[in-house]
RNA sequence: GACCCCGUAGCUCAGCUGGAUAGAGCACCAGAUUCCUAAUCUGGGGGCCAUGGGUUCGAAUCCCGUCGGGGUCGCCA
């Protein structure tokens, strides 16, 4: 139940009648008028700007409409009141019981409360892909976050998500992994010391010196002996060592999404994709089209690579699609770029029957999103949809100091580090507390902090709280039924402190809520609305303190207290519900 | 040089896809505890929404310019 889209379809009927009437032209669009709560809750409990909207297309002034669209609205039994204000607003005062019904509706509905109802509407949600070489670090937790709650806001919105990551295990990264494992494990068979791993790192003969090589290496040295040791042809261990260290950074991959919560439906392998011939077979179409062509580059702007110099070069005519240059898919070597792969990856998706896509990618890749997108269309024929959602920096702090890096990893804060730090409960939280396209400060000391400066405190308390009255309420009424179906049979009428109703105002916006954030991409929207929600929990909480009338638990008042139980069981749900889009549990109580 | 993101209270940030008098937290000031968790709550001051134009009934929001911060810029992924 969400009443303000039930408000929009009897405004919207309101116009059909006016319209039947003669009273309004025929062929009106409606698709821009919302019915949404007013800016300021004084003005009434739903707005529409329906008339302002209307004014233009029906040739009437928007206070002439209004009034016509007053007169039908005040017929609708639950509007109490209509008027209208400013330059052409409706505001609407529905009757008292519209609220009681959507606190009961929480109950009877449980979690799924705010669920929509476009079912069947695939979508495909890719985030993180991280490269295949080593142990994900904070970077990764923000988009493996923003990923997976956008995955999950858009499910309890109604769409069909698949959850994918795309595994980039075919390019020259790899091969460098596959190098710096080479000489771990000459090391791990006797052969080279520590001093001369180090020597060869020095002299940037290998990339990667992380310690977390050393048990990959230990490992491949106990199941294949020193047979490596002697085969110096590239052609021969390489492949060998890339199969063998891909494999076990999956495994370290997928470990470290586990231990946040994370799971994908679908893992997608760039070198599956060059095997299998899609990456051939998404150029020869692009090419069957006539997207590409052999040609030479102008010089990149700005800095300039020290070797470059003009080479003729398979290209997609990028600049059809919106882009600024047309882009390399083959390497003057003749080989495949990463982006011929992708564009493969992004074909695979399409013909899987996705049209909406959306990727996680992290903000240096910016300027990259053109030209994917300009490849999607030229592949769908500018019907398939791609939102990139770029995710900024996370600067990770310790009482405002910076904290370096890991001892595990070398070089970067891992994503471990930080569960270890504060559990993947706050990790998951807190990363969810900016936009994506802002950059996000992660201070440990902050993060775990007791107090109204700390969302995942501040919100978790509010459950916590929440879950202690019905504590309390079960030794102060012993046999009496305090499930939700109990609950829901309280009679909620009784429910007329002004803060009491603004919290349930608070609740029938949920569904909206969920809604909106869904559409936008946006799940950050929901840390702010819960954030609210237990600012305004702790205020009625705290009248209480003041007006021991107003405490949730009137021991010698049983039907008054059902229903404040009712009212605190409602803000439990919904506040565990968005808790539940993060992937976060909510706790119990908070000794 | 080009492209992308950003610029809102002293600080950290929201602002629901163009709506009414721009909102929170921190910090600052003044208050609340015989009471279900005061780990909380109530009240107060604080703004040229970087800046100059444009679009319209109406702009923090959309378009263009300028300034400032960050990111990216053939054969890396």
């Amino acid at each position: 139940m969400n009443i303000f889209a039930t408000v929009k379809t009897r405004v919207d009927a309101a116009v059909a009648a006016l319209v039947a009437e003669g009273k309004l032209p025929a062929g009106l669009d409606l698709e821009r008028v919302a019915a949404e709560p007013p800016r300021d809750p004084l003005h009434g409990d739903v707005t529409t700007n329906a008339a302002m909207i209307l004014a233009k297309p029906a040739g009437q002034a928007p206070k002439a409409i209004a009034e016509l669209l007053i007169a039908k609205l005040k017929t609708d039994p639950t509007v109490t009141e209509a008027n209208v204000a400013g330059p052409g607003f409706i505001n609407l005062r529905l009757v008292p019981s519209t609220w009681f019904d959507v606190l009961r509706d929480v109950l009877q509905t449980g979690p799924s409360y705010g669920d929509g109802a476009r079912r069947g509407e695939k979508i495909n949600v890719e985030y993180v892909s991280a490269n295949p070489t080593g142990p994900m670090h904070v970077g990764h937790a923000r988009g493996a976050v923003v990923g997976d709650a956008l995955a999950r806001l858009l499910a309890k919105a109604g769409f069909d998500v698949t959850k994918e990551y795309y595994i980039n295990d075919a390019g020259g990264q790899v091969d460098n992994v596959a190098r710096a494992l080479r000489m771990r494990y000459l090391q791990a068979i006797g052969r080279i010391t520590e001093a001369d791993f180090q020597a060869a790192l020095e002299r940037k003969e290998i990339q990667y010196g992380g310690d977390y090589l050393v048990p990959v290496a230990e490992a491949l040295a106990k199941r294949d002996g020193d047979k490596w040791a002697g085969v110096n042809d590239d052609a021969v261990w390489i492949p060998a060592l890339r199969e063998f260290t891909v494999a076990w950074m999956m495994n370290l991959v997928k470990e470290d999404l586990a231990a946040l919560g994370v799971q994908h439906d679908v893992f997608t392998s760039e070198k599956k994709l060059v095997d299998d011939g899609k990456v051939d077979g998404a150029l020869k179409f692009l090419a069957d089209a006539d997207l590409t062509y052999t040609g030479v580059l102008e010089p990149p702007k700005g800095k300039m690579p020290d070797d470059w110099e003009p080479r003729p070069q398979l290209l997609f005519k990028a600049t059809q699609f919106g882009d600024e240059v047309d882009r390399p898919v083959k390497k003057s070597s003749g080989a495949w770029t990463y982006f011929a792969g992708d564009i493969a990856y992004h074909k695979d998706k399409v013909d899987r029957g996705f049209v909406n896509l959306v990727n996680v990618w992290g903000a240096d890749h910016g300027g990259y999103v053109k030209r994917v997108q300009a490849a999607l269309k030229a592949l769908t024929d500018g019907k398939g949809k791609l939102d990139v959602q770029l995710c900024q920096m996370v600067r990770v702090l310790n009482n405002g100091e910076p904290v370096k890096m890991s001892k595990r990893a070398g070089t970067f804060v891992t994503m471990r580090d930080l569960i270890d730090e504060v559990g993947k409960d706050v990790v998951r939280f807190i990363m969810l507390t900016r936009k994506n396209d802002a950059p996000l400060d992660f201070d440990y000391a902050k993060v775990t902090e007791r107090s109204r400066e700390n969302p995942v405190f501040y919100v978790q308390y509010a459950h916590a709280r929440g879950r202690s009255v019905f504590r309390h309420a079960a030794e102060m009424f012993p046999g009496v039924d305090l499930s939700d179906k109990g609950l829901a049979a309280a009679d909620l009428s009784l429910l007329a402190d002004s803060d009491e109703l603004q919290l349930l105002k608070m609740l029938a916006a949920w569904p909206r809520m969920v809604e909106g954030a869904a559409l936008a991409h946006e799940p950050h929207r929901v840390a702010f609305y819960m954030y609210d929600l237990a600012a305004q929990f702790h205020g009625l909480w705290n009248k209480g303190n003041e007006a021991a009338s107003l405490r949730f638990l009137q021991a010698d008042n049983t039907s008054l207290s059902l229903a404040r139980l009712a009212l605190v069981r409602g803000v439990g749900v919904v506040i565990a519900s968005g808790l539940a889009v993060f992937g976060v549990e909510p706790v119990e109580e908070m000794r």
